[in-house]
DNA sequence: CACTCTATCTCGGCT
DNA sequence: AGCCGAGGTAGAGTG
């Protein structure tokens, strides 16, 4: 049997939707179905979704979505891993999706389904994002006066208790300096986990060892710059593409 | 013209997937694009994706989608409120999706296209969760003395300077309590954000009140729990559902 | 529009 | 498997 990247069928009867759903995830294809469905999900929330006209994708590595007409989100889905299957019930195709740790189950109810389609897709995609934090970083390591004159870098993700520091060094008056990294702007809960860091630090320091905080990033809200002078915290404004 | 439900081209020629693309854009109709490509996304961040065969998910509320073959996330996206548009180039069809604050753009260049469908999907659907931190919150409110004997709810989402507490109310000795609600087991980030409410009703509150935080979840991991016991707060185990 | 916070967040890295 | 933090987070609510 010739393999088609591509296995289609339009308007198809429950029987026939249920062999290429069960064809595409023997072959582990990418499949899609268009129709009027409800869902049901149960795991670690649950929700309900009545009746509808919708997309529902189907991923070989146990990936299921449910997309409306609107919205970036699915509106109900299941993670990579599960185990799909289909199933006739009362003439309607079932779809089922579990998995286990934590147990959830998300079931779609077809009445009708409008077309299947199996994919064979492309496997490993290496899609390559800049304008990271890990570009920031790597700005402020080439050039470490960006954050101020005689800063010098010692580590990155150094450890503390409280988690890692992203980037740990010392200044011109060889004071402990941990720097905080965000790639856009920042609220409160950006500071608020560079003062842990900063008074693990301190607890783990020589206790008369100053120890400065520095939050990197392109800019802060107000409640989050007055939460930085409570702390006695100090932000540079620096973005991870030079501009 | 009959309004199909469902139209769909199986390996068309780019002039036809262009045409049932621009009139599903234009009929807000939710439409998929199977086919060999490639992407590039400049906005927030910048990402190139190199040629794969891939699921493109186009909605007529301006998202669109790119999918592999794995992964939850699509590989690269654009939110609702961005404009579609479809062109030739070079016998190529090129879908461009457009916004602005931020300024954004996503490039899908198609270099074959083996199906393109377009759908009349439902518009509102009213998805029903429970097991939210709505919930949670509500279970306390029926019974504040699951949070402990004689507590008293007197408002949620009490605004303070450093952002609005869950549940504010008083304690049986009639000591100011915040409470932070998480639905699910919680780290360091959450103890943080119960500190910053009850700092801030420290300083806004009488001086000589006691303040109590309370962090009400499930459980919390090992590292919250020592720097809940470092700043004096509490921790009660609460699931949003009964169990 | 900006700010704040939740989320069945997802994802990757590390232990 | 759990913990931790980043993310083009998205999405909701509010001012």
């Amino acid at each position: 049997m010739t393999e088609q990247r591509l296995q289609a069928r339009t308007a198809p009867t429950t029987e026939t939707a249920l062999e290429v759903l069960e064809a595409g995830i023997d072959a582990e294809r990418l499949t899609t179905i268009f129709g009027r469905c409800r869902v049901e999900y149960d795991g670690r929330a649950a929700s309900s979704l009545d009746w509808g006209h919708r997309l529902v994708v189907l991923k070989p590595d146990g990936t299921i979505l449910v997309h409306t007409d609107s919205g970036q989100k699915p509106v109900n889905w299941q993670p990579p891993g599960c185990t799909h299957d289909g199933h006739l019930v009362d003439g309607q195709l079932h779809v089922r999706s579990v998995r286990s740790t934590p147990d959830e189950e998300l079931l779609v109810v077809f009445e009708q389904v409008d077309q299947i389609s199996t994919y064979d897709g492309t496997g490993e995609s290496d899609v390559v994002v800049t304008g990271t934090e890990a570009d920031l970083r790597d700005r402020i390591l080439d050039d470490p006066d960006l954050v101020e004159p005689g800063f010098e870098p010692r580590a990155t993700e150094r450890d503390t208790s409280a988690g890692a520091v992203d980037i740990y060094g010392t200044d011109s008056d060889d004071s402990a300096v941990a720097v905080e990294l965000k790639r856009r702007r920042v609220g409160p809960d950006a500071v608020s986990q560079l003062n842990r860091y900063v008074e693990a630090l301190g607890s783990e320091l020589h206790a008369e060892r100053t120890i400065r905080g520095i939050l990197v990033a392109p800019s802060v809200t107000d409640r989050a710059q007055e939460l930085l002078d409570r702390r006695g915290l100090e932000f540079v404004s620096l973005s991870p593409d030079p501009e």
